[in-house]
DNA sequence: TATGAATGAGGCTTCATTCAT
DNA sequence: AATGAATGAAGCCTCATTCAT
């Protein structure tokens, strides 16, 4: 009883605190909001948290950990960049439309808030965007670029930082977008563009397009 | 007198609390911060703003008048997308560098959050990046299509769409950037990009670049 | 065998929170401590007592039981006032440097504060140190009278109540004094004036003073 | 106002808090209490003081101060160890007669129960009782037999304790004793005990034994 | 019998707000 | 107009007690 009851009790307070953290912000959110949403009394969390700010990394753990698991199943299932973005446009399309995954979302920006600022917040300041976006993008650029899937020739650091801000951005508008429809759209802009600088497949690169590509890192 | 006074007094009280709750949060952040940082002692504040949820209200309003007149500056000064584009990535870099409009992008996307939620909050509900950033953005992209700026084809809507992401994206990812330069990269590529999606200027659109853009807003 | 068990248990119950209560304080200490102390759940002790208050009362209970059982054997044991200091002495010397009788010194101490309180407490309010200690001292005094080991023209209450303060301090310091020949010595000294005042046992004491108090601090 | 305002506050504090932590217990005793006691709100406490534990450290702080002095000025005012018995002993029988010295006479004895607890407690653990008494007895001592008033050949130290020992037993017992007279007679007898210590001054006290005894109870 | 998870009242502490000075 | 001391409701957390297993 013992193991599998902790399991079953952390996941339901874990699951209320997200939905109570995402619904009303961390700070605002209440031990007693949390504690009716999973049904329980109060007192029945702090035996599984010893306290709220526990409570609360463990949230945002779990979150960093489901986005992550997330983009790397994007990462794994994309042959190319543009195989890479529509994965994970379809992933932010369904995270938003989906309840778990919708608090998630919301709770990322607060971290990427809480980062931002320089007091110590209960939210963790691990650089989680960072951690959980750029990295496995970046390490796909590279991929794609051994692959021969991108011009080799592109910043693959530049480029990911392009992606990462265009799927945080779409991250938040979707905070603020009803329509899924409206991403998706913007994703096939973003996809055809990327398909003029995947290298020419064939023929030389004598094409003047990826010249553009190259400069990425350059600076301004 | 009066009245210049409480102009000072707003003005302080404002600039003060947009620090704090920028440095704390809206929540964390206390009116004694407040009026700490302000140099006043509590009483004072009252005097100005019957209770912090004006005080909160004041401060957002300000942050997206700013949001939008820095915008609408952007536009003015624009004679192109690609000029548009290049405008308001300066106005980002610019934003995040000094002190009082870093504190105010934060603030953003804290207004962003709480639109985000569903429960009432003392920040606005107004939808505010949309108001703020989207209205302009789309304004001016028909302007460019009327200008012959920017391919008439193009829906203008789904463009906006993926510029103020990409955008909100940038802002939010200087939030956890200190280096001003990886923004800057990336904005000259998404610039070279969307150069190759203007109109061609005399020649015949026989180049099959604008065919790419010309399905924006089709769809996925 | 429920009879038994019952005492055993309780037996357990009693000691472990007699140990608690004297380590933490009675109010601070808590059941789950008095639980865990006497390697039981907390559902086990309310078995056995309906409620802390229940615990507290019949802990602080076997401890005058204690008290008085103890000073009762000195009294037996005793034929004369200096007797009965010096079997006393040796009854607090030993009680403060085993465990189990150490804490009970520690709450008779936690009983006279609960005493001297006016408001209603957990701990029993039986004027637990007149009961224990002076009751039986004056009875002892007023025996030793009238077998001629003390001059009958004493005021035995008054004699009753010096030694009873002298012990309760030799208590009370026994708390802080980690050395015991300390305390083994002032009972030396007041053995020693004890003697000057036995009835001249037909013989004259021709110079009793300084080798009296000369003894002070030269140990037992 | 400042510096007089806070000083009233903080005696209006102090004084409440120590009649509440007497009252009930430190432990049991809460800010609610003692804002109460001394009319005042609970948040008006925790401007002078930023918490119960700084309050309870504060309030023992002022005993042990005021226990000191009081003690200091006994044994300046003392010529002999009998003066100072005497004085030590009105002190005593005066401070729990009236109510803010028999507060701090309760609340010493749970000070020496907190130090005698291994664990620690919000009473501050600084061997209140040796500090307070102990150490001014020893100096008294061996002022005392500087000047001739004390026999030199006694251990000033093992004297010290024994007197300690009376006056934390009769402090104990006033707790348990409402009547005063009781303890004047133990003083009276410890009085005239001592004085057949005291160096023989020129000629030979013939039979100073029963005369010394008998006044035992005839009170003070 | 024993366990220990669950309950919820109550304590400490914070902070938005008021108001006498 | 400004101050900042005071208020008290509300949040986090503890722990005596209950009860299903």
């Amino acid at each position: 009883m013992t193991d599998e009851h902790i399991q079953e009790r952390t996941d339901l307070i874990l699951a209320a605190a997200t939905r109570m953290f995402a619904r009303k912000g961390v700070a605002v959110a209440t031990m007693q909001d949390v504690a009716a949403e999973a049904g329980l009394s109060v007192g029945a969390i702090y035996r599984y948290y010893p306290g709220k700010e526990h409570l609360v990394r463990a949230v945002f753990k779990r979150i960093k950990d489901n986005t992550r698991s997330l983009f790397a199943k994007a990462a794994e299932l994309s042959d190319s960049p543009a195989d890479m973005l529509r994965n994970a446009g379809s992933i932010i399309t369904e995270r938003f439309q989906q309840s778990p995954t919708r608090e998630e979302t919301i709770l990322v920006v607060e971290a990427i808030l809480a980062d931002a600022r320089q007091s110590d917040e209960l939210v963790a300041h691990e650089r989680q965007l960072r951690d959980a976006y750029t990295f496995l993008t970046e390490r796909f650029f590279r991929q794609a670029q051994r692959n021969g899937a991108l011009d080799p020739a592109l910043d693959s650091e530049g480029l990911a930082l392009l992606f990462v801000s265009l799927m945080v951005g779409l991250h938040v508008m979707s905070l603020e977008t009803q329509d899924p429809l409206e991403l998706t759209s913007v994703i096939t802009v973003v996809n055809e563009m990327l398909l003029r600088f995947a290298p020419p497949e064939g023929d030389s690169p004598d094409d003047p397009h990826d010249s553009a590509l190259a400069s990425v890192g350059r600076g301004g």
